[in-house]
DNA sequence: CACATCATATACCGTACGGTATTTTAACTA
DNA sequence: TAGTTAAAATACCGTACGGTATATGATGTG
């Protein structure tokens, strides 16, 4: 079998030892996987998992079914890591610029205001991934469900984190973070939703204006 | 062609004029159209268009391809109708509860309230058949897209204008309606959507909670 | 330049998809 | 009960799906 071949030797190479030669040759292959990565990413985003035919994939990255055979197990792994390509995709904007934001109010302002920004683009993608996939891989396909349950997590945590420093730096009120943190993310989600569904980007709109005072509320002066 | 001729006779059995034997003949063929929808409905929920199988509607309803297509035009036909009483069951359940109230205060906390009892249910069928059907049909499936575009602009009038009567009894502030609703909309979906790939059904009740705070607020005394 | 290795393309395979034409069975009517 | 009509089941069809084994081409090394 090819795939294990692969592998076998790759293993080989490791056990010997971490040689320039075999970093090197790693570049190219990772190259390729990264080109199908990014080239498939908005399609498995707009047409779903079992709607993403492997016929997609090699159309968008101009390679044969051996070749993306040669860099994946199966499909499902390539869905997953554009999944993950697509959330990164999108996170690493926003979170660059909530870094230079230094109180809590202001990254989640921030945070905000990147949706209505850049709602064009995230429509123009297929809309939220998080969402996509959440509704996409209810049944079956675990590995991707997982992974999208993992990456809600993740956010969740990461707005729950900010809104406790603020209260802790005595910024902002003492709000039940958890809920408040969660309702963020559903309204968001809603309205990416109703959003892209209406053809009203505005729905999005005012309903992150509508967080932006609540949030703006809990500031103490 | 089988659907023509059907077609045809039926056609011509009308032109003949409305006997007592057209309408019952109708019946059996209408029943099992019902049963089709019926039978096939939650599945098409819960995978989606093309993650629905042909097999997948024989096996549920323990008929064959040919009288599935003896019924319906094709698969697309079938996932309209399917979409639709998926709506209509929920819709329905709500309605009737929502019009024993006679102020627009307690049609709406009535309705909200539907969503903290019923909730089980509505995840064991697969979730909201707006938020699924409206990220399913994303691409292709012009019918579907349009009918959960219909069904959105439906609900959403449904809210409006019950606080538009609400206001005009004078038993609530002046709001934008229109915003309202449609922010009441992306927070129930957005909820659903997170405590149903969470499995944290608290999610949807803390944010109904918060709805049910909001509206109460808005509540002249 | 010869050699080994890796990556990609080619050429398949079995399956099951959506859909159709035809036959059989059931239901109703005269 | 015979005859007619409607509605199912059967038996197909072409296609293209996901996936694999093999062959070819590129790459980098002694």
């Amino acid at each position: 079998m090819y795939k294990t071949t692969l592998k076998k030797s790759k293993e080989k190479k490791i056990a010997y030892s971490y040689t320039v030669e075999y970093i090197c040759s790693m570049v190219r292959s990772e190259k390729t996987r990264q080109l199908i990565i990014e080239k498939t990413a908005s399609i498995f985003n707009k047409k779903g998992y079992t709607g993403t035919y492997l016929s997609d994939l090699t159309n968008a990255t101009g390679l044969t079914k051996g070749s993306i055979y040669g860099n994946f197990k199966d499909k499902n792994e390539v869905a997953v890591e554009a999944f993950k390509y697509n959330y990164k995709f999108q996170s690493e904007q926003i979170l660059e610029i909530m870094n230079q934001e230094n109180n809590a109010i202001d990254k989640l302002l921030v945070f905000l205001n990147h949706y209505k920004t850049a709602f064009r683009p995230i429509f123009n993608n297929g809309g939220c991934a998080i969402l996509n996939t959440a509704v996409d891989a209810d049944d079956g396909n675990n590995l991707l469900k997982e992974e999208v349950i993992k990456t809600i997590h993740n956010w969740h945590q990461r707005i729950v984190t900010i809104l406790k420093e603020g209260i802790k730096k005595n910024e902002l009120e003492g709000i039940d973070v958890e809920n408040f943190s969660y309702r963020i993310i559903a309204l968001v989600e809603g309205s990416v939703m109703l959003a892209k569904t209406l053809d009203k980007p505005e729905i999005l709109l005012n309903n992150i204006d509508f967080l932006e005072k609540e949030i703006n509320q809990i500031k103490k002066s």
